[in-house]
DNA sequence: CCGGAGCACTGATCTGGATCAGAATGGCAG
DNA sequence: CTGCCATTCTGATCCAGATCAGTGCTCCGG
């Protein structure tokens, strides 16, 4: 078996190989494999200098809100959530973190939101200093940064029409078709077309409780779960258990998502 | 009365005067005048030097989805949205665009959502080409860029949590608040203590109607009327008229709000 | 002056999703 | 194996906010 390391590091050069791959993708509006595929040569030497593999187990806390922050970090398996709060216990997770994706944000000082760890989880991680010290010292590095940003605040937005306008028939649907796009981009990002990788219905992993959905959708776990049967018994999906689910027809998905 | 032109000068300057500014108020997590309060002296005659002023009357588009981007603009009077919508035509505002605020993502080809105009608008534009090779030389700029991104996705989550977790009232609160705090910004970032200047009732407009208010709470024109009413029966606030408010005690306005 | 359009507001009713309660399942420790 | 705990799922009921319907106000054009 692979440690985490290795398989960064072999992620890391297999996209490399394959000249400049874009940041997003046309279909699916994805940004793919984050920070690594956009790396050159020299700039992932430096960044595997520097970077060990740190392990976190379901429900450990990865951050917390208004700490200091010491590592970013790209995630090589496992999912984490960023969530926020009102004073009187009510959550809401404002973001997904699944693998390829980079935590936090650069040159915040202060961790914005608490991060916690939704199945165990193997990250690359960069200590802070030293990965700012590189960033400052490469503008293009920091363009690329900028840019993934601005990717996050698109999805946070297309997260608030879902959460202002959609039903809850609509978010889970939606919800599980971020998750069937993720996960198929994750595994072979634009190495085969979309619709051929969609074509077949693939087994897609679902990395968290039916809590944290209901959390991330702004339902209850009993509403999520209810919207689960329903898209089963209307044949949207299958459930052949609790943390899977195969989609016979992404289109029809598709539709029940709205958007 | 001065031109746009002018008082966007002006600000640039005055602002610059007090050396630097923090970008961010440690009382309310907003922004202050946004990519302005940053400029050095040189860049902001290189900005001076490119600029022009546009108006666009209420209602107008001022960005359509998916079209190129031609220019790029400080905000100096008036408010404007940005929208997304499901295909059925429920519509989500997922920005409050106001006075010091930019407009709109920066190195982004095609726009990523509408933007449009809620009231009479004066801006400060500046052509993309130009104002994207002036960035291009200046990483330090790109990084305040950056970082301003970075913002955006703050109140991003932050409008998350609301959306998905806050009831009507709490909404509404918190959308009162939101405007109270950015008015007493713009007019004087720095300069007077957070609470010295909430100390009086000071009168705060809302630059929009009942309709863009529940587009951007999630909820609809007449809950939002119902509980703009019950918040007045309660004290918290006062409405001379339907786009005006006081507030007596911010401290409860706060409560209400949640967080 | 009137008439019409747009907006704010209010009352009556309906309903999607929350809440409450409990049953079924599965994993794990002893 | 048994007992415990966390999680999923389902049913019954409730209620916050949506929906529907109608009033009043202001602005504006003729």
């Amino acid at each position: 078996m692979l440690t985490g390391r290795e398989f960064c590091v072999t992620r890391i050069e297999k996209t490399n190989t394959s000249a400049s791959l874009p940041q997003k993708c046309q279909h699916c509006t994805m940004r793919h494999a984050g920070l690594c595929a956009t790396l050159t040569a020299p700039e992932m030497v430096q960044f595997n200098a520097m970077s060990h593999t740190k392990h976190f187990s379901a429900g450990q806390l990865i951050r917390l809100e208004g700490e200091p922050v010491s590592f970013y970090a790209n995630v090589i398996s496992g999912a984490a959530k960023t969530i926020k709060s009102t004073h009187d216990g009510r959550q809401q997770i404002v973001g997904l973190i699944l693998p390829g994706d980079f935590i936090d944000r650069v040159f915040v000082e202060h961790a914005p939101c608490s991060v916690e760890a939704m199945s165990d989880m193997e990250l690359c991680a960069y200590p802070r200093g030293r990965f700012e010290a590189i960033v400052k010292k490469d503008p293009d590095l920091e363009h690329r940064l900028l840019t993934l940003a601005l990717d996050d605040l698109d999805q946070a937005e297309e997260w608030m029409l879902l959460l202002g306008r959609k039903t809850a028939r609509e978010k889970v649907a939606s919800f599980l078709l971020l998750l069937a796009r993720r996960s198929h981009h994750f595994s072979c990002p634009h190495l085969v077309s979309e619709r051929q990788a969609f074509a077949g219905p693939l087994t897609i992993h679902i990395p968290m409780t039916r809590n944290n959905m209901a959390d991330y959708l702004g339902l209850t776990t009993e509403t999520v779960c209810r919207q689960m049967t329903s898209l089963r018994k209307d044949g949207v999906i299958d459930l052949p258990d609790n943390h899977c689910f195969t989609c016979p027809d992404i289109e029809r998905l598709e539709q029940e998502a709205d958007r």
